[in-house]
DNA sequence: CCCCTTTGTCGTCGAACTGACGATAAACGC
DNA sequence: GCGTTTATCGTCAGTTCGACGACAAAGGGG
C-alpha cells in the first residue's frame, strides 16, 4: 500500500427540495478558507473506516437534522480534478438526496449557517470548489428521474394529494402540465400511488382525494417531460 | 489536508463488447497477491496529478491498445466499503466502455493475461474484490441505455446494417426482436442511424443497406425491452 | 339560498406508437 | 429456373398521449 499517491476522500451532498413554488437546494455559507464566505454543497471527509453509504447519511442527518427514513438518498458521481481544493488532492463522492419540505431546521452546526437557495436563482460560479457543476448535475439527475421513477412522491409528505404531486412536476421541470392528463397518468399507473381512502378539508375547491406512495420503483411507461 | 485520513485513489473498467453472440467483459488475470490468480476489472491507481477520466482513458488504451475515439466511456460509480482491499483503505471509481470487436489484441502488459469472457458465464464471487457487483452495475447500466439512447451502435463498426444492430440488442438484452419492427423503429428515429449509401456485398441473402451512427444522443420515442 | 369561483375527476376524440404478422424484393447455390 | 436466405415495406388492432369538454363538490358573497 506505502508507495501510492495519498488522496483525501469527501461526500458532498445536493439536497433537494420543493418549497414555495422553488426547486431549492441546502447549502452552508463557509466559515472558513478557503472559499470563505462562499456557498458551498454540505459534507464532509469520510473516516478511514467509514463506508461511503455511511458517510453521505452521516453527513445528511448531521446538516438536516433529520433520521434517514424520509426521503431517498443516490450516488451521483465522483469528482476529482487535481487542483479542485486548493488544500490538496481531494476527491468527492457526490450523493443525490430528495427531501419533502416538511424537513430541514438546518443547524448550522461548525459557525456555518445554512439556508435553502432556489437553484434558478444561483449563477454558475457562484459555489465554492467545483460545486456549481456538481449542483447543476444532480438538479439534471433529479429531473430526468421523474420521468421514469416515482421519485416525485419523496418531496411530498407520506399523504399527499394529485395535485401535490403535479405541483413538484411542474416546479422540478418549469413546464405546465395538464391537470386532467396527469390525473390519469398517476391514477392509471400501477403501483405509482395508492389511495388512502380519506380526502382534504377545507381546502379550496372540492376535495381531493389523499394518497400515499406506491410500491412501484419504475414507471412504465414513463411520464415524459413535455417537448422542449 | 494533512490530518485527514489518507486513502488510494484507483479506476477500474467494465469493458463490454459483443462478439460471437455473447455480451462479454475484458478481464485480466492477476498475477500477484491479493487474489493471485483470480479474474479482476483492468484497472490501476490514479496518479496524484492525474484527473480521474484520464486515468479512466489511460488504463482503457493501456488494457486494450486502442485509442480513445472508438467507443464511449462513461462513470459508472464509487466503491469504497473500508475492506474491499484488504492491502488497506482503497476508493475505486468505477468506469464503463463499450467497444466494437474489432478491437482488443488485449497485450497482457504486467505479467498478466487479459481476455474477453462472456458476462452470462460468469458467477458472482468469481471475480476478485468487490468485481463482481460493478460488473453487474456495469451490465445493468449498459442494458437500461440501450433503451434510451444509441449507445448500442457503439458496439458496432463504423458502418452497419440493421441486421447487425439487432443482433446487439438482441445478445445485450438476451431477448428476440421482430425484425420488421426493429427496422421501422430504427429508420424511423429520427438521428439514430443515418444511411451511407451503400450496401453489403457477397453476404448470404438480400444485400442490406449500410449505415451510421446518427447525431441523436437520446431515443425519443425510447426503444422499450420486451415485457419481462 | 342561489350563483359564482375554485379545484378535482371522468370522458371523448384523433394522432402517434407498438406488437403481430403477411407480402414482396434481391441476393445466392444448385 | 427454383428454393433458401435475408432485407424491407405494409397492414391492422390495441395502447397511450395531448387537447379539451363536461360535470362534481366544496366555499364565499350577495
Amino acid at each position: 500500500m506505502t508507495g501510492y499517491p495519498p488522496f483525501a476522500v469527501t461526500v458532498d451532498l445536493v439536497v433537494l427540495t420543493v418549497r414555495a413554488g422553488d426547486l431549492s437546494v441546502l447549502l452552508v455559507r463557509r466559515g472558513i478558507p478557503p472559499y470563505e464566505g462562499c456557498w458551498a454543497l454540505p459534507g464532509g471527509f469520510v473516516g478511514i473506516d467509514e463506508d461511503l453509504p455511511d458517510a453521505a447519511v452521516r453527513e445528511l442527518t448531521e446538516e438536516t437534522g433529520l433520521a434517514e427514513p424520509a426521503g431517498h438518498l443516490e450516488q451521483l458521481g465522483t469528482y476529482g480534478k487535481p487542483h479542485r481544493d486548493p488544500r490538496g488532492r481531494v476527491v468527492t463522492v457526490a450523493w443525490l438526496a430528495l427531501l419533502p419540505d416538511l424537513a430541514a431546521p438546518v443547524a448550522g452546526t461548525d459557525a456555518a449557517s445554512a439556508d435553502w437557495l432556489p437553484v434558478d436563482r444561483l449563477t454558475p460560479g457562484q459555489l465554492a470548489f467545483d460545486h456549481g457543476r456538481i449542483l447543476a448535475d444532480g438538479v439534471e439527475r433529479a429531473r430526468a428521474k421523474l420521468e421514469y421513477t416515482p421519485l416525485a412522491a419523496t418531496f411530498c409528505p407520506p399523504e399527499f394529494t394529485v395535485a401535490q404531486l403535479r405541483d413538484v412536476y411542474e416546479t422540478v421541470w418549469g413546464s405546465h402540465l395538464d391537470p386532467r392528463n396527469f390525473h390519469r397518468k398517476v391514477t392509471g399507473t400501477p403501483g405509482f400511488v395508492e389511495p388512502v381512502g380519506r380526502s382534504t378539508e377545507g381546502e379550496r375547491g372540492r376535495p381531493a382525494q389523499l394518497f400515499r406512495r406506491g410500491s412501484a420503483t419504475l414507471l412504465h411507461p414513463p411520464m415524459l417531460r413535455p417537448a422542449r
